[in-house]
DNA sequence: TTGAAAGCGCTAACAT
DNA sequence: ATGTTAGCGCTTTCAA
């Protein structure tokens, strides 16, 4: 591999004019600039990674910290690293991985200069690694928002707005009972702050529309969603609008209410809260509440280089929602309006 | 952050003392060592990644190259990455992400030392990557095997062989219409080796035992595995074995046959190629041939460590394969498979 | 507008 | 068994 010295002795130039012209730190005479570009495109020169870290003390990496453990629904996180990937490049940086069930990673990585900042992805509410973020030597980025923020830059779809937007939909059609198709139980044991925010939105917008409503829990999984539409039912018979916050589970939540000759949105109306290209291959056009994984993964970037820069703290932003069309959402069928009144 | 020397000076050695207790390339004595490791916790000291790389010329980082295009499975994916960080992990190393469609990535993470090794995921059988990959200046191990592999490592599930395993299977059960449901379109346009692979040892099986065989693609998705079962029938029909090698439209798949009233096994048998926590999330137990993502992803990094200790060249290692269970297996209906005998 | 040279923090000969 | 020191390849003062 060429070395600078190498590039320079090409271009008859000294070593210091080759770095500035690659770093574009110095005013450069356009002769000399045009015979080190093609002394570096000639050699096929890359500067030595581990050399420019060391002597600028910025690695030009980001870690990623990616959750791998059960019960995670890989495609919104497939979205979320790919929207970090594209936008790390962009901005001339890698991305290194870090799985959730290496401890030390973080402190590893950051101690040794291997990255200049740090992505946590699915952040739980009282998310025993944040503490130790606050006192990381390098600036960090959390894809979801823990129950105490202070010190921390974080960035989420806004979930609380998602749940209310989802039930201010179906109580403006006429539902009086929806039920929450959620996280699943592992992941709301684990406070996962997403699930905890959606439900949050969910049971204040039940209780701002004067309906009822029932939360129930689905693992992320075709038999997940097909137990879900079972328990609503059970727990809440007479359930006109459903809010499916679990990507996994959906196909078999519609293939439950399939199962029970549930049409939709005739008899049930469904809002889907998931990433566009999930919805896109269901068998039914739904109303969906897009999640916009790779999105979020680029402004979590986009936070990281504000800090990088020196720029801006502490700060919590949330992407706003937007509810796309009545696909699967319609008034519910007379007989069970008319039931549900007479219960309510 | 503490340096070497800081180390040193708090232990009463010098740095090269400290360099060989941390790499354990020379023999110290236990005082010694005892003295320079109380150091290390003391100070909280962790060797700089950049200095480490540019003296050893090793940076200790795999680069994987994932593929983020639709049409991919992204639960096997997660998987590959699973297995190939932890085991990277194991060996001191960390990952760095590239994505398939940053064309410069390899080359790039390569020539700047970035990386010591390259793992590439998603090979097709002419992809256009493999040829840049033998003239790369560090060891790359690809997931899949290009029709050229010489010169080359590789790793996967042997898909011919489970192609050939799944329908010798149903053969053996006696059923005489079988097809494969395999990857998307868009992937066989690809030539996406597993798919070819797998068609292939399903089309030789067919063809040894003697019965009728057809291949269906399917999109990932719920959709695309119920269209593919009206897309199987209507081109077979009679058909009474299936093997299913696309775990996203897996659910979709077993939702067609319901709604057709096709019970799993006693109308149609069904063997799954697919990872073993996505059988498992499906409403029936299903006979399955796993694919063992993480187990493949973790040869893979055992190979670069193997490159990268000098051992061992060109070589193509494919996992064996299992089908585990008749829980879907078993012998067609009589009425069909009378019609199967009449008709062939 | 350009060059010379002092580090950055570590590894690995080369000494002893 | 341990210490000394010359680099590794780059960035960035300091000079000119």
């Amino acid at each position: 591999m060429p070395t600078i010295g190498d590039v320079a002795r090409a271009a008859g130039v000294s070593v210091s004019t080759v770095s500035y012209v690659l770093s574009g730190k110095r005013t450069i005479s356009a002769p000399t600039r045009e015979r080190v570009e093609r002394a570096v495109a000639d050699l096929g020169y890359r500067p030595h990674a581990g050399a420019r870290a060391l002597a600028s003390a910025r690695s030009n990496v980001i870690a990623l910290v990616v959750p791998f453990r059960p019960g995670i629904n890989v495609g919104i996180i497939m979205q979320f690293v790919g929207g970090v990937v594209t936008e790390a490049r962009r901005h001339d940086h890698d991305v290194l991985l870090l799985t959730q069930d290496d401890p030390t990673g973080i402190a590893r990585i950051a101690a040794s200069s291997t990255a200049d900042a740090v992505i946590v992805m699915d952040v739980e509410a009282d998310d025993v690694r944040v503490p130790a973020l606050r006192t990381l030597p390098v600036p960090s980025v959390l894809i979801g928002v823990p129950d105490d923020s202070s010190g921390l830059a974080c960035v989420d779809l806004d979930f609380t707005a998602a749940g209310r937007t989802a039930v201010r939909a179906l109580a403006g059609h006429g539902h009086r009972r929806v039920a929450l198709v959620g996280a699943s139980a592992d992941r709301l044991a684990h406070r996962a702050n997403y699930a905890l925010r959606m439900r949050d939105g969910f049971v204040q917008q039940v209780a701002a529309e004067g309906v009822e409503g029932v939360v129930v829990p689905a693992e992320p999984t075709f038999t997940g969603g097909v137990d879900a539409v079972t328990a609503v039912l059970e727990q809440q018979p007479g359930t006109t609008g459903l809010v499916v916050h679990n990507e996994a589970a959906l196909g078999g939540v519609l293939a439950g209410l399939d199962r029970r000759r549930l049409r939709v949105p005739a008899d049930v109306s469904v809002v889907a809260v998931t990433p566009a290209d999930i919805a896109a291959g269901l068998p039914l056009p739904l109303s969906t509440i897009e999640v916009p994984g790779e999105r979020i993964g680029r402004i979590a970037v986009q936070m990281v280089m504000q800090r990088l820069a020196g720029e801006s703290g502490a700060e919590t932003r949330l992407v706003g929602v937007d509810l796309s069309g009545e696909a699967s959402i319609a008034a519910p069928p007379p007989a069970v309006r008319a039931a549900g009144a007479a219960a309510g």
